[in-house]
DNA sequence: ACTTAATAGTAAAGCATCAAACTAATTTTT
DNA sequence: AAAAATTAGTTTGATGCTTTACTATTAAGT
């Protein structure tokens, strides 16, 4: 059976299917690598590290946002990375409902050791896809999102 | 910042990000649906309904294959769909290490009601993306796991 | 100001995932 | 034919996600 001639049924079958697979892969990637160097870290934390390496000093719904998580899974996250001594919280004077976390020393130093990792596995990934092709997937997968958060409403 | 401008390696956090999005959303948007139809079934146990909707009679590991899921994830929820009567193991008499999956009566005529919210979530998620579209997403996506494959080698 | 609504975070329970160790059956090597 | 390797499935324990309900704080509506 051709292209052309699949059904787009079909097809977004095997697109999600896809999508399941390259974000299944890019986990155990990264998994597999952490446990060759004993790192006590899970992909779900090392998530929310990469989001706080870029912007320390946010609250845990702005980091649950950028990594699309739940609010309760990152009060669960949050307590995790706490008990490694990779982050701390700190209430905001403003707002007495956030919480903002912060980096410890020992989370800031992390990054070099993890960061080229994620360079490499981006690298790895991006053999053979050219930057027009991964903008054309930025576009359709924002056009899907927020074409399931209208039809929420 | 422009498009051209971004960095392929930004790009692909935005790619990654996208994709987390748009499976939460397909995942809730089915689950809101099950929930207001007093539907008893998760999104993991529909995944393997529809796996056998479409070829009845296969064992655990060709689903967990079609599915993307761990064969231990597997064994979970079979024995779930059993527990519901949706679905019930055979013993390959060609090979005993194979438990084959059928579907019960009940379990295929679940199919009548379910099959079209999933034509319908298809036609949301596809209003405004082109077939073309589609499909360069779905060789991208294929690309980056065959990459990631040949990586863990 | 006072009531109501919205927002941030936590807690608990149920479901799904994953890794590792295991059993049983089959295939490959020797 | 016997030993070793592979494959399918299960079990167990740890981790993460999600829903629901809850508390505390702030913002909005009257």
């Amino acid at each position: 059976m051709t292209k052309a001639s699949r059904s787009k049924q079909e097809m977004t079958t095997e697109f999600t299917r896809e999508i399941t697979k390259v974000n299944l892969a890019l986990k155990q990637y990264l998994q597999a690598k952490f446990r060759l160097h004993d790192i006590d870290l899970t992909f779900e934390m090392l998530q929310v590290m990469a989001c706080l390496w870029k912007q320390d000093g946010i609250n845990q719904q702005e980091v649950s946002n950028i990594t699309v998580k739940d609010k309760a899974s990152m009060t669960y996250l949050i307590d995790n990375l706490t008990a490694r001594k990779l982050v701390y919280r700190l209430e905001d004077e403003k707002d007495r409902r956030n919480k903002l976390i912060f980096l410890t020393e020992k989370g800031k130093d992390m990054e070099q050791q993890i960061q080229p990792w994620i360079t490499e596995m981006y690298a790895v990934v991006n053999k053979n896809v050219t930057a027009d092709q991964l903008g054309v997937c930025i576009r359709v997968l924002g056009n899907m999102s927020e074409n399931l958060r209208k039809a929420a409403d």
